[in-house]
DNA sequence: TTGGATACCTACTTTGGGGTGTGTACTTGT
DNA sequence: ACAAGTACACACCCCAAAGTAGGTATCCAA
């Protein structure tokens, strides 16, 4: 995995900038391309690694370890992995990964809202976002 | 402006990505780690320039032209220039920006969460949460 | 005339996020 | 004997995003 260095400007007396903006704290967890999107394909239910490459055709398998790991080490998602060949490793929302689905649904909501406007919209509904069992 | 090419990977074949995930569609607008951020300090009201730069000490004055100009050109952010000498220009949210309010809200409410079971935890509760005037 | 105030702009450089490709471990099926 | 299936690991490379550092315009006040 990609290391990270810890003396970027960015990570200066982050403490204090967090009192100053709680969305700090959560774009640090949660803040890149891959991770809300990987969040989100986890809300009906814990995936196995081969059904999210599936269900993302366009990330790279890198990427998708990566940041599975990463989300594993943060505390939001939980790995299972079965001692068998061949492997069986399925992914799964912990609480704290759980509770974003929230922020994730209310995203949803932007997204449709904000759709309508053009010309030819994308999503009807949210309807179709993802319940838990 | 650093341009944007629209020919990487990730750009492939956007349409379908969207129709599987809305959160696709949201990533590109504001995902960014700045992005959010900007956006969270705009909440409470209309800001200048300098007041956003205080607001974010570490964010460099490159990334928040460059971020602000965007957030305008996706809609989210309105520029309002005074042409006087020196300069006075605000920026306020759209209707559309507005509308992320709610998913702000639920971050900070994730974060804070999140953060009480810390051992120090930064934030207490939502009370200081920006309102519109 | 010099400096401060404001909101930028524009090179140049660095870095790390992401892409590509290959390898591996172990078993089961043919 | 060999390929297929699964979930990765690793090395190499590239480029866009972010950082650094300087400059600009215009007016006014000292």
């Amino acid at each position: 995995m990609t290391e990270i260095k810890k003396t970027s400007t960015i990570q200066f007396n982050k403490q204090t900038v967090f009192k100053l903006c709680p969305i700090t704290y959560v774009m640090e967890k949660i803040g890149s391309y891959w991770k809300p999107i990987i969040l989100f394909h986890l809300l009906s239910g814990s995936r196995r690694y081969g059904e999210l490459k599936k269900a993302m055709p366009h990330i790279t398998e890198k990427m998708l370890i990566q940041h599975l790991k990463q989300l594993e080490a943060d505390g939001l998602v939980l790995r299972k992995a079965l001692p068998i060949i061949p492997p069986n490793v399925t992914y799964s929302l912990t609480k704290s990964g759980e509770g974003l689905r929230t922020v994730l649904y209310e995203m949803a909501n932007w997204a449709i809202q904000n759709d309508q406007k053009e010309d030819e919209p994308l999503f009807k509904n949210l309807k179709d976002f993802p319940k838990l069992k």
